[in-house]
DNA sequence: AATCCGTGTTTTGAATTCAAAATTGTGAGA
DNA sequence: TCTCACAATTTTGAATTCAAAACACGGATT
């Protein structure tokens, strides 16, 4: 297994919560489970470490990062700045093409809300988002964007939606949609602002960190990654 | 030595030029020199790569990264966009006692342009803008901003200005500050870009990237790494 | 009973070792 | 002379080893 696929196969682990927010990392487990010695594990973790996605304690190892309240507003606050220049960006470089693209997703999107399916709603959203960076066509704001959003992707897509703040976020897309359509860059980042703003007040508000903390307390305390999330 | 101290004085040294972009990085040199065996040395490595200062090249070692011209001109459009949102942010959360010294800060530039001081003016113009996106108080900011400049360092320092060019960085700054004093965000947002914008321009018609990279080609073949930047 | 202390165990961090891959150097043949 | 092939050497990537630090458990002491 080549050195990047142990980072991303760890932080996909890190993401799922198989390994809880708090937790110890078990080294030995993620060894035998990855079928590598400690060494490239170590690797991983340091650059891990570095993403901000693991927490590296000088002698008594290292845990999967925790948010905090803070955290969250901070990383969004970055996460706000990173998706308004990449629509900005968009509107001066997207391709009919990937609008066309885009428009797609949305339509897709605005079924799933019909539906009520939240997890393809999420997917879509993500795919919409994540194709507005895209079109930026620059790779380091598309790196950094992908740090962060990482770093945030339990909170924004664990958190339930109540059903008035699913309702602006459609017609918060629809202005999206539109302004990209218009290729109004300007335009494009204020309302990439906002929703993103309205997101955090949604999250924050639910106390995603004190569950989140929870659940990696529980799960940490009796020493248990896969049933405690669920038991806490 | 701790890991990060091991990765913070390697950035220095390929910062500084020590081992030259593009060259060869001599693990064996390296440990030898930072007295440390090859197992931390890289890990570092691995988390410089990750940060994009080195290039890993699978079983055949790494690389002092090189900036391309499209590269310096992603990292300072990101740039601009980090520095335009601690902009913003600063101006809704500074203390009159950090604008009094990103002011003293700013004066002694000034004096430091009326003398020609070139490094002594970079090292203050540094300051401002360390301390404007410190005042933003958002530490995901700050390490973004960080790993970000840190990749265009050489390119934003090393680069010589032209006359004209020194005495509209100044108007610009000057503009800066008033609209930190006010407090006015959008302003402030809009002149840091602009700022930004045109540093780009000096540099990319400087033609930093071929002259960086040509000073990196000469150094990796005659293997030599202290000497050769300065013959090149 | 609660706390402190000391011993044995585990875990961590880093040096060393080892196999595989790449690179270099040399000589044979065109 | 130039090119190719092949052996020797070096370098890389990862497993193993080893010392030091943290931790856990038990017994002694107050």
């Amino acid at each position: 297994m080549l050195h990047e696929e142990v980072v991303s196969r760890l932080r996909d682990m890190l993401l799922e919560g198989e390994v809880p927010p708090g937790a110890r990392i078990p080294e030995r487990e993620l060894c035998l489970k990855l079928k590598i010695s400690r060494t490239p594990l170590r690797e991983a973790l340091k650059v891990l470490a570095a993403e901000g996605l693991v927490l590296l304690l000088p002698n008594r190892g290292s845990r999967a990062a925790r948010l905090t309240d803070k955290d969250v507003h901070d990383l969004f606050e970055v996460c706000q700045g990173l998706e308004a220049l990449a629509g900005e960006l968009a509107c001066e470089r997207i391709t009919d093409e990937q609008i066309k693209e885009i428009a797609e997703a949305h339509h897709a999107m605005v079924a799933n809300y019909r539906d009520g399916d939240l997890a393809q709603y999420y997917r879509r959203n993500r795919q919409i988002h994540e194709g507005i960076v895209a079109a930026a066509c620059n790779p380091v704001l598309s790196g950094l964007y992908d740090s962060v959003t990482a770093r945030i992707r339990r909170a924004r897509y664990l958190t339930p939606m109540t059903p008035p703040r699913w309702a602006i976020a459609i017609q918060e897309h629809d202005a999206i949609l539109n302004a990209l359509q218009r290729r109004d860059g300007t335009g494009l980042a204020h309302i990439l602002r906002a929703h993103l703003r309205h997101k955090r007040e949604e999250i924050l508000k639910a106390g995603f960190a004190e569950i989140d903390s929870v659940r990696g307390l529980a799960a940490h305390e009796n020493g248990n990654n896969e049933s405690a999330a669920g038991r806490a």
